[in-house]
DNA sequence: TTCAATTCTTAATCTAGATTAAAAAAAAAT
DNA sequence: ATTTTTTTTTAATCTAGATTAAGAATTGAA
């Protein structure tokens, strides 16, 4: 498990083999079973979590209870509530597993003392994190520009594997639209 | 103007005197008119701007021509076209003054240079992004689940200085619905 | 100042996508 | 295997917000 975590950081900041035996002693190994939840909206998010196998999502649920997703994680994504787990306040998102799903957990303190000795963790972080948000501000301007189908045909391109393993109303979620209106541009090929 | 950057690191990683030199030898001073372009769509975006005064904005134009503002920068924020800036490659982003703007510039080749040279600095940018990637991610959720009315009056409430010093139509193009609709909105108190 | 260009407002009309409801299909659980 | 639960489809109706168009108000340039 740990050496699927092991090899993800190094393709981004290679580690000495004395390094990777201290990020294996960071994480901790978790199963969550399909709709378990990983972390619950009020709540502070203690963990930052690395999809080993299986596939997670964050979400927010609306005032009158609709499911919004923010994220899905397949295996070699990390997932977390940004805001909970960097300012340490309870926040509005969910995480739950969408299958049977193994992932790392690394919690914030962890995180962040690591950084002092080995720096080229501050790195991989810092570079994932400026992945996810030039990913997240090109979501925000297909947002803004484009008609639902467009949307939803880039989403099929973005994410081919999740296209299959997951249900078409977390697409519709996702895109921002009702699954009704999904299965209505779909009957149009 | 420099001294306006080196307050803002100060207050995230504070800096010895020496640093606070080398920071100052990395930045290049501008000053933008209105209307000015720091970027365009097309190009590989070679600089963040720190705004020291004045306002930029970042958007993209679709194809019927109309323009979705995914940024305002006003004093002491950065600005950049993240996923050109990082992967080098030309993006779909406009940057441009919405107000006679002076800004200091970081090429991406120093910023990533000095990372090893001041690894503070390279925390400093990890903060920023973490918090700009929290932000964004709330904007997305807040866009899946509000109508626009909403939406409006939680930009007001966020950013009650821009209200006064940018075109309203700019709010609407931020929020994304049409100025049209911004103003009947606003004519229901 | 004055003139030209933007920006803002109002109002009528239109449409992408929501809502509601019900049945069909698929997937889980027992 | 059968039952229960969840997901998907279809179709009718509805609405938030877009579009179009034109005039009024601001702003900026000369």
């Amino acid at each position: 498990m740990v050496q699927n975590l092991i090899e993800h950081i190094n393709s981004i900041t290679p580690l000495t083999e004395e390094e990777e035996g201290i990020v294996a002693e960071l994480v901790r190994e978790k199963t969550l079973a399909r709709k378990q939840f990983l972390h619950r909206a009020r709540e502070v998010a203690q963990y930052s979590a690395f999809v080993v196998e299986g596939c997670l999502r964050s979400y927010a649920v609306d005032r009158n209870g609709f499911e919004h997703i923010l994220q899905f994680a397949p295996a070699n994504w990390w997932i977390s509530d940004m805001y909970s787990f960097v300012k340490n306040k309870p926040s509005e998102l969910n995480i739950d597993a969408l299958l049977e799903t193994k992932v790392l957990l690394l919690s914030r303190s962890c995180q962040v003392s690591i950084f002092d000795r080995i720096p080229k963790l501050e790195r991989y972080f810092r570079i994932l994190t400026e992945n996810a948000l030039a990913a997240s501000n090109h979501r925000t301007i297909n947002y803004l520009s484009l008609p639902a189908k467009v949307r939803y045909e880039k989403f099929c391109t973005m994410y081919p594997t999740l296209i299959n393993t997951i249900p078409q109303k977390s697409v519709a979620s996702y895109i921002g639209i009702t699954p009704e209106f999904l299965s209505k541009l779909r009957a149009e090929f």
